[in-house]
DNA sequence: GTTAGGG
DNA sequence: CCCTAAC
């Protein structure tokens, strides 16, 4: 027989000091780990760049020809390099990017003098990210891709986290690639800078051959080069080499003013032809900061349909001019000089002005902010980019279909009109329509997918549906990061997809969804499967107001602490942004805030009989549940007494 | 699915 | 607000 008692005590009464609640001390509080693929939909513009990258030298390059295998340090075998820049902040960057290089990295300086090849020495690759190593091509080298800071750097900004907001880091229209004969190497301008370009190191997207590096950068000064390497030339393994391609990953990360460096080995089994980012901690290159948030940077416009996004600028690549009398780097590890592999002649600049994603749907309420319409685009450029994209060309409006041949044979060459050379951007193989939240039910999609798919294969076009919250506040504007908020809702008369190719595939990229009353909506992107990444997007912060509190306060004293579920339901029942969890987690917070004195205290003030009620009512039920844990041991030892009394 | 606690 | 272990 159970003996229960009954606590008879009312609200107040009890003044036990507080006595922490019996510690689930038994568990381990693993850190968070992150999975591995995490990066991937974060440097997924990279890996776009990179596979355009390849898929440029890949045409460029007669079948036969891949000679020697880029292994450890000989870097001065390299083909080529495409150095991607990527700032990039947990998906999110920042615009200056001095520091690094500030440290006497010295392949921040070759860049800024006048050379259009930047050299990398090998000696500063311990700090870098050597992902992809591949047998390095002998062909000639038809083209090489550079990108452009200014004019050298290919930045690929998904969030300026400038004032100027409409920074680079979009994805433009493909018609916009164009070739440029080496002469007339530049960009055209249309690639818009953070303001912190200036401080931009030279630090470029280069590419000779088929080896590329990939630099990112989150805004913790944290840096990750990749070098990639074509994956034509897999099929040109060195006679000492077996089996996969090496890979090596050296990751350096600088966290509160600490470094970490890591070096890694991976096998890349990879054979689809896109780079591989390979990362394995997302705190190795990133920040961690819980609260950061992320747009991206675009124009958008209210049309008759509803929001239009306009992706504009920020990626964009330039061709190198591998003239061997340049490139000469200071520490000279390996320049085009060096390399000697590359002729002089049939050499195709590329001016990769921007590349833009034809068509980008995405649903929002019109209640829906600006700030959470950037979060909502982004997500859907991420989720688009993660799940795999390949590159299509187009010349003189038809598009390319063999890959083998050169681009001299495809009508490509210095001497040629390369005006009408495209590229496109075009929706990977999977393709699975994948909620990426299901906070709330997921949306009828406005059309069917069926459709969205036929429209997609028979265009560049990509359609992503990308649910977002509802809400009223600007996450931005809660993180105190103004500077994103400057953006405005730009008319833009013009139809976004007037310059595009494919004129019948409509612009609109942003659908206005009805308003619904719940407070989040749900996203469907219909072609991409998104990564984990943005299945576990971090909801937007949505601080309790002092009514909400005192509903909390109140629900507690009445039903206690650890019946969460139960102040839930007794008074936040149709707050459906409360969930049971938060409430746990806000009355932790209140305890601590009341613990605390009011000059710490921070936001909106809670009204101090709120806090002492929070106090009084936490020291109850700390005390009720000690007696209650009390009681169950009483409980337990009397009724195993009785049971082995009983004999029953 | 809830709860507790660390991050 | 997220994540995870323990229930």
């Amino acid at each position: 027989m159970v003996v229960k008692r009954k606590l008879s005590c009312g609200s107040k009464g009890f003044d036990f000091p507080n006595i922490p609640k019996a510690p689930r001390s038994s568990r381990r509080k693993v850190s968070g780990k992150r999975a591995d693929d995490d990066y991937e939909s974060e440097i997924c513009a990279i890996d776009l760049l990179a596979s355009l990258a390849g898929k440029l030298l890949e045409e460029s390059e007669s079948s036969s020809t891949s000679t020697y295998a880029f292994e450890g340090d000989n870097l001065d075998h390299l083909g080529g390099v495409v150095k991607l820049k990527q700032e990039l902040e947990d998906g999110y960057n920042k615009p200056c990017l001095s520091k690094f290089f500030d440290q006497g990295n010295p392949a921040s300086k070759s860049t800024s003098e006048n050379t259009s090849v930047t050299c990398l020495p090998f000696s500063s690759l311990e700090n870098d990210c050597i992902l992809e190593k591949t047998p390095v091509s002998d062909c000639k080298p038809a083209c090489g891709l550079k990108s452009l800071v200014g004019e050298e750097t290919c930045v690929v900004n998904e969030d300026a986290g400038s004032g100027q907001g409409e920074a680079t880091g979009a994805l433009k229209d493909p018609s916009h690639l164009h070739l440029q004969s080496p002469e007339s190497v530049h960009l055209d301008g249309d690639v818009k800078l953070p303001p912190c370009t200036d401080q931009l190191p030279n630090d470029s997207f280069e590419g000779y051959g088929n080896h590329s590096k990939l630099v990112c950068r989150d805004d913790d000064e944290n840096y990750c080069k990749y070098y990639k390497f074509s994956d034509k030339c897999k099929s040109y393994r060195p006679p000492f080499r077996v089996g996969n391609r090496r890979i090596m990953q050296s990751v350096k990360t600088k966290y509160g003013g600490r470094s970490i460096s890591k070096l890694k080995c991976f096998e890349d089994t990879r054979t689809d032809g896109r780079l591989k980012a390979l990362y394995r901690k997302r705190k190795l290159c990133y920040g961690y900061n819980p609260w950061k948030r992320e747009t991206v940077h675009k124009k958008r416009r209210l049309s008759a349909k509803g929001l239009v996004v306009n992706y504009d600028g920020g990626l964009s690549s330039e061709s190198v001019s591998n003239s061997p009398e340049k490139g000469e780097s200071e520490n000279g590890d390996f320049s085009a000089a060096k390399i000697g592999l590359l002729s002089k002649d049939s050499r195709v600049k590329f001016s990769i002005k921007s590349l833009r994603i034809p068509e980008l749907v995405v649903e929002v309420p019109e209640t829906a902010t600006v700030g959470l319409l950037k979060r909502t685009v982004k997500e859907a450029v991420t989720a688009l980019l993660g799940g795999g994209i390949r590159i299509g060309v187009l010349v003189q409006g038809k598009k390319v279909r063999d890959d083998n041949n050169t681009l001299s044979q495809t009508g490509l060459s210095c001497r040629e009109n390369l005006g009408n050379l495209g590229f496109t951007l075009e929706p990977g193989l999977e393709t699975l329509p994948v909620p990426l939240c299901s906070e709330t039910p997921v949306f009828s999609m406005p059309t069917d997918s069926t459709k969205l798919s036929e429209r997609s294969a028979a265009s560049p076009s990509l359609d992503t549906r990308i649910p977002i919250p509802l809400q009223d506040e600007d996450p931005l504007i809660n993180l105190g990061n103004s500077v994103e908020n400057n953006h405005e809702l730009v008319p833009h008369p013009s139809d976004i997809s007037a310059a595009d190719e494919q004129p019948s595939s409509d612009s609109r990229a942003l659908v206005p969804v009805s308003a619904l009353e719940s407070e989040a909506l749900a996203l469907v992107p219909v072609n991409e499967k998104p990564k984990r990444t943005e299945l576990s997007q971090r909801r937007t912060r949505r601080p309790f107001s002092v009514t909400e509190v005192e509903a909390l306060v109140r629900a507690v004293e009445e039903v206690g602490t650890g019946r969460w579920r139960d102040v839930k339901l007794r008074s936040f029942e149709n707050a459906s942004h409360r969930t049971y969890v938060d409430l746990k987690d806000k009355w932790k917070t209140l305890v601590h805030t009341a613990s605390i004195s009011p000059q710490q205290r921070r936001g909106e003030p809670v009204p101090q009989d709120l806090l002492d009620r929070v106090l009084g009512a936490h020291r109850f039920w700390s005390q009720h549940q000690m007696k209650q844990n009390g009681k169950h041991q009483v409980a337990t030892s009397t009724t195993m007494v009785v049971e082995s009394g009983s004999s029953v």
